[in-house]
DNA sequence: CGACTTTGACCGGCGC
DNA sequence: GCGCCGGTCAAAGTCG
């Protein structure tokens, strides 16, 4: 019993028709329009932008070459996980992330962004982060080749790459 | 020394 | 009106 929680694998894709949905291995992206579902949606200078991604990884921490600063945990009912909170530390940009894990995998992680970045990629961050990047993968996935793009650093610029197509 | 994480407390919204 | 729950804040501590 999952309540929906968890739009992974094949299922869960039938509810959110107008959004974009993006498999690849055990990554999925999904791209959930804020403003979908409301009738006057237009009216909100809504920088609010949903999107969920769901991932198969031992860490919670997907690093997608973004700073953030965690700011919050909670433990939310229905799930035995803490669920953490998670804001862009760089100036000016107020966008926010969640990230919890599934009740039932472990290993099932879902992150959820809100908001859009007004800004690219920290370059600093961009290269420290490729080095703190691998520590986290290879135990996870290194017997997975199909997600190799998730666990690699493609994993980051594809992610990031989505994150500017939808912001722009 | 600066940036980041941790953790408890506080606040607002929602359902009963 | 009350209690529960999710989300956020802020102080203290930790790490590079």
């Amino acid at each position: 019993m999952v309540d929906g929680l968890l739009p992974t694998k094949e299922e869960g894709d039938e509810q959110l028709s107008s959004l974009s949905d993006i498999r690849e291995g055990d990554c999925e992206i999904r791209i959930v329009d804020a403003d979908v579902g409301d009738a006057d949606a237009n009216e909100r200078n809504v920088p609010g932008q949903k999107i969920i991604v769901s991932t198969t990884s031992d860490v919670d921490l997907l690093d997608d070459g973004y700073r953030w600063r965690k700011y919050g945990q909670k433990v939310v009912r229905g799930n035995p996980h803490p669920r953490s909170y998670y804001k862009c530390t760089y100036q000016g940009c107020a966008v926010k992330k969640h990230i919890e894990r599934s009740s039932e995998e472990p290993h099932a992680v879902i992150t959820t962004y809100e908001g859009k970045h007004t800004h690219d990629v920290p370059e600093s961050r961009n290269r420290s982060q490729a080095t703190g990047q691998h520590h986290c993968k290879e135990q996870t996935y290194s017997e997975q080749p199909a997600a190799s793009f998730c666990s690699s650093s493609e994993k980051r610029k594809y992610g990031t790459a989505i994150l500017n197509d939808l912001a722009f």
